[in-house]
DNA sequence: GCCAACGTTGGC
DNA sequence: GCCAACGTTGGC
């Protein structure tokens, strides 16, 4: 089990739309950066993920899961191109924020923190159960 | 809205 | 294969 982290500006594609997808998921497609579709091929079902809203949210704000592992994006014909399928799990209690990650020293080395461009990063399981923690929800 | 950081592109 | 130019991202 690994866990990660997907970022979207919420005006774009945001947890909302992604509740409303239900169980049956989303594709995660448009990502053209190949650290980010790397990890997506990393990535296995049942794996874990924040969702967290980029720009104007700029805050956790619930779970995810993997639903289907990597496939052609059908957003593109370029076969370089790969996204998974996530579905909503819940919600974060308590949103955590950039802000609440960046105070905490035991995150500094979270992706978010050194390398905030990238839109599709690996979490470690000590990082998932410290920010779980910070939102009050269950890991 | 600004601008720094980063990734990608393309001419050489 | 290098590197300058360019476009995009995302925190502030």
């Amino acid at each position: 089990m690994a866990f990660w982290l997907f970022k979207s500006e919420p005006d774009v594609w945001g947890w909302d739309d992604q509740v409303a997808k239900g169980d049956a998921g989303e594709e995660w497609d448009g990502v053209r950066n190949y650290q980010a579709r790397n990890n997506m091929r990393a990535m296995k079902k049942g794996d874990l993920g924040f969702f967290y809203h980029s720009r104007t949210g700029l805050e956790i704000v619930g779970i995810v899961e993997v639903c289907a592992e990597a496939h052609p994006d059908s957003t593109t014909d370029d076969d370089r191109w790969d996204c998974v399928d996530i579905r909503a799990v819940r919600p974060f209690v308590k949103p955590v924020t950039m802000a609440d990650i960046k105070a905490n020293p035991e995150l500094a080395e979270m992706a978010l923190v050194k390398n905030s461009r990238l839109s599709v990063q690996p979490v470690t399981e000590t990082e998932w159960q410290i920010v779980c923690a910070m939102g009050d929800t269950k890991p």
